[in-house]
DNA sequence: CATAAATGAATGACTATTCATTCATTAAAT
DNA sequence: ATTTAATGAATGAATAGTCATTCATTTATG
């Protein structure tokens, strides 16, 4: 408020500083992609947001198609990262997929509009960008089936579970679950609401009587 | 084959019969949204596909979006009906749990270009046109968590589950299997497997130990 | 001063939508 | 039954608007 240069009259960022203009227009798009959508949103709207001009972008990326897949890499190889040294904290493979379904969780109350960009855009760009095939989106799936594996390894899972199978379908749960709570204004449960109602119908299935 | 007026020169329809004009535009655009997505595909591509001139598809729908909006619903609407009858042959919440994910499986077997505008566009839909608040999809999960409250009902599913949760656990595991599963050439696993492997886990979960 | 980085107005490609015109079909008139 | 008129569905070339990308110029850096 009190800066000189402080410029309250719109959104856009201060000018970023050399060398931080690179990661200033990949937190810009990650706003601008999830407030406007990938198609609606316009190059020079992220380049306003982020403080830099509209031919800047084209210095650091080579297209707009370029600057989605950047931000989808980069982020998902942070995120995989992390997500691999917390896993692994624990010894169970229960208590490893518990570990995973809240760090995702966590990840979308933290940075709602990057889940909501993975989320929504993903599967548009999986689909419509052919040659990019989304490396570290399958290693974030790689993680999570090999989890599945040492618990087969361990005796925990039943052999009888197909690891490249079942991911999918923990992915999937999660990623409506994080598209649900990103999208709704004020939604009526909590993340650790959500995170249990999972865990408990991965752990333990929901009929009360076994088949 | 025999016919005078067949032209095998490209993939373009018959030109359609009046009255069935509005139903050939929507085929066209299951095909040509499926093939190359919504924003990717051109009207004229659409229209070139259906067998009739761009000005035409104007006659039938507002807009382009309108299109869209008008392929999710009628077919949504269908589906959910269908889904309903065949769901409430069974008597028990279990079995029709296993008949939803059954029926749901196989539409996208039967038309995979339908489940892949659906599995790929609704998400886009739901955020970007606002004021469009997807009715019918309301109604496709509407019947899924019915069926879970129903299940409590009759005290085979815990009440510690909530429907509204639930219910998006399994469309978003659901979903995520289509998507594999038509995004695939050539897909390792039959859909069949996928049914089986969603459903018990759904049932008695993936651990063996009780936690 | 020389080099590199940044700028943003101008360009050009793309395509949704429009609308003046065509034409097959139906109804009216003889 | 045959000709003429009316209808409105269908057409597709032309329009109009959008926006990603470029590049000549300006600004910053060492």
């Amino acid at each position: 408020m009190g800066t000189a240069k402080s410029n309250t009259t719109t959104n856009q960022r201060e000018k970023p500083q050399r060398g931080e203009r690179r990661s200033a227009i990949l937190e810009a798009a990650i706003d601008t992609f999830a407030e406007r959508g990938f198609h609606h949103a316009r190059v020079s709207d992220v380049a306003r947001q982020a403080g830099v001009a509209d031919g800047t972008i084209y210095l650091y990326f080579k297209s707009k198609d370029d600057l989605l897949i950047s931000l989808f890499e980069e982020k998902m190889e942070q995120i995989v990262e992390t997500f691999r040294v917390e896993v692994n904290r624990f010894e169970s493979a229960q208590d490893r997929i518990k570990c995973f379904i809240q760090l995702h969780l966590k990840m979308v109350a933290e940075r709602p509009a990057l889940a909501e960009v993975m989320t929504v855009e993903l599967r548009q760009s999986a689909k419509f960008m052919r040659e990019y095939k989304a490396p570290q989106f399958g290693a974030y799936l790689a993680l999570l089936g090999d989890i599945i594996s040492y618990g087969q390894e361990r005796g925990e899972i039943s052999q009888g579970f197909d690891p490249s199978l079942t991911r999918r379908i923990i992915f999937g749960a999660l990623d409506e679950l994080s598209l649900y709570w990103v999208s709704s204004k004020r939604p009526q449960h909590s993340l650790e609401r959500l995170s249990d109602e999972l865990w408990t119908l991965c752990a333990q299935g929901c009929f009360k009587t076994k088949t």
